[in-house]
RNA sequence: GGCCCAUUAGUCUAUUGGUUAGGACGUCAGAUUUUCAUUCUGGAAAGAGGGGUUCAAUUCCCCUAUGGGCUACCA
């Protein structure tokens, strides 16, 4: 009974890849991996409609960024091509014919329009045994009727649910679920534009390539038992279930609610005229790998009190036993918290290559050397949680400021000490005339006893009370421009 | 409305019948930092409510409440 591990990815193209696709990604990739088996990617584009051009490259770069990758699928070779649904019609016309044969599947002849109607005249109207024989489909109609309204392809095909009878299956997470057949209904299978919706295809298709486990969001549970029909009448062994708990937005609904795209995170940034979306977590400054970390703790934990592992212990840790059942809602400052765990604690070397990148694009001024920058960025990059954060704790170091926050009770202290003021900071242009040494500024420094007067240093060359250390500043902003920046200061303030 | 599922602090979670209910983010206080941030130390903060079962229930059962999913010729 020990079968190959074998999951699948099998998103929709339908739109930007958010947080709750990406983490069905990694828990199948992740399950995939720790028992040494395969996983697919599948394209699943049955609905021509929805379908939009961009997204499966998205999806490909995404997987790609967060380093999910699948060993069979979609743009590989394999031994189940083609992995895009929508190549693979003609093998869901032949599944569908032997569904009709056995009396499993049969043609339904109401128009949308007709089908609208019955729902608003009837509460919980549903398609199924309990009303269907009173329909006009291939079951009610004779041969003649029958043929006509086939003929002119006017017709759906949808799978024949039985009476009242319970549907009971086992989810790895939730346990044992229970559905009355009485409660779903007919679902269409075969569209009236020729086209095999959702179930019939992921069906066959996870048969077809061996799927062992069905790894997928919670909304999915209700479908579950219309697939497991679909099984049993083709006689089919069943995967095992595996659904996952739902990522919730701020707000608390489902992440991915219908066709809604500004309510999914991208996580690689896009554009197209379906994504208006300029913010995505690789471009905020998340790590690939701290992003992994974070998402793979998105309804899953291991047992332990860390939060920080590395992708390799989370494959060794990963258990669908310690999948939680309850939503997820996201807590963006912890993102960030892990994501500057991981700017801190791992090698220094990577990261810095990626802040220096970052700096000089941001910068764009070829004449600031190499070394200079990373210096910079030693001395600020414990202050960051995300990869842009870099320019927010190092701007001064590149530009002047023009506008200067300063607190009430230094007001009060520059009006009462004006003189005494101006004699400080000329005291420190002359010092700066010439070039110094650290040591020579770092007890220049230190006479300085009245911490006001430092403050205000702080004030004329950042423009607000924050940043690094003075002496650092001091010794690496260049002295002309020291100069410049506090003739700056004094000009404001003789205005106000 | 119907069906299905969930419910430990603001959020993520551990404990799955006997614990001072543990950890993390956040929050608050203190220390370090001349400032800010970091870092460190410490504090506050939880079993939705009501019934059972049991010597004992956060843990098992029932009801209610709340939240969520599904209820498409979407996936």
């Amino acid at each position: 009974m020990n079968k190959k591990i074998r999951v699948r990815f099998a998103p929709s193209p339908t739109g930007a890849l958010h947080i709750g696709g990406l983490r069905t990604a990694l828990y199948n990739y992740l399950f995939a991996k720790k028992y040494n088996g395969d996983f697919i990617l599948r394209i699943e584009d049955t609905d021509i409609k929805r379908n939009i051009k961009k997204s499966i490259n998205y999806i490909l770069k995404t997987l790609k960024w967060c380093k999910i990758k699948y060993n069979e699928g979609f743009h590989k070779k394999g031994k189940y091509c083609p992995y895009i649904q929508s190549k693979r019609i003609f093998i869901y016309k032949k599944y569908l014919k032997k569904l009709i044969n056995n009396n499993f599947a049969y043609y339904s002849f109401e128009t949308k329009q007709e089908l609208n109607i019955y729902k608003t005249k009837y509460k919980n109207f549903i398609y199924n045994s309990l009303t269907r024989n009173k329909l006009k489909n291939s079951l009610t109609l004779n041969s003649t009727l029958t043929k006509k309204y086939i003929k002119n392809k006017n017709y759906v095909i949808r799978l024949k649910t039985p009476t009242n009878y319970n549907i009971i299956f086992y989810d790895k997470v939730y346990g044992q679920i229970k559905i009355n057949t009485n409660e779903i209904d007919d679902k269409i299978l075969f569209r009236s534009d020729s086209t095999p919706t959702y179930h019939l295809a992921s069906v066959i298709d996870d048969h077809i390539m061996k799927i062992s486990h069905i790894i997928r969001g919670k909304e999915w549970i209700s479908s579950t038992p219309i697939h497991i029909l679909i099984y049993n009448y083709f006689n089919w062994n069943l995967p095992n279930f595996v659904h996952l708990p739902l990522i919730l937005n701020d707000i608390g609904g489902k992440i991915s609610k219908r066709l809604n795209y500004n309510d999914s995170v991208p996580i690689y940034p896009i554009n197209s005229k379906h994504f208006n979306i300029k913010n995505s977590y690789k471009k905020k400054g998340f790590l690939p790998k701290a992003f992994i970390n974070i998402i793979s703790l998105l309804g899953w934990s291991p047992n332990a009190n860390k939060e920080i592992y590395t992708f390799n212990n989370i494959i060794k840790l990963f258990d669908l036993n310690n999948i939680s059942k309850k939503d997820v809602h996201l807590n963006y400052k912890k993102f960030c918290w892990i994501n500057k765990q991981y700017i801190n604690n791992s090698n220094s070397h990577f990261i810095d290559n990626i802040l220096l990148k970052f700096l000089k694009k941001k910068i764009n001024n070829k004449k600031i050397k190499t070394i200079y920058l990373k210096k910079i960025i030693k001395l600020t990059k414990n202050r960051i949680s995300l990869i842009n954060d870099i320019w927010n704790v190092s701007y001064y170091f590149f530009i002047n400021p023009i506008q200067f926050n300063i607190p009430n009770y230094i007001s009060l202290f520059i009006k009462k000490k004006y003189t005494e003021i101006l004699f400080f900071f000329n005291q420190i242009i002359l010092f700066f005339k010439k070039k110094k040494k650290k040591k020579e500024i770092e007890i220049f420094l230190n006479k300085i006893s009245n911490i006001i007067y430092l403050k205000l240093l702080r004030i004329s060359l950042v423009g607000k009370l924050i940043g690094i250390n003075m002496l650092y500043i001091l010794s690496l902003i260049n002295n002309k421009i020291i100069i410049n920046r506090i003739n700056y200061f004094l000009k404001q303030i003789i205005i106000k």
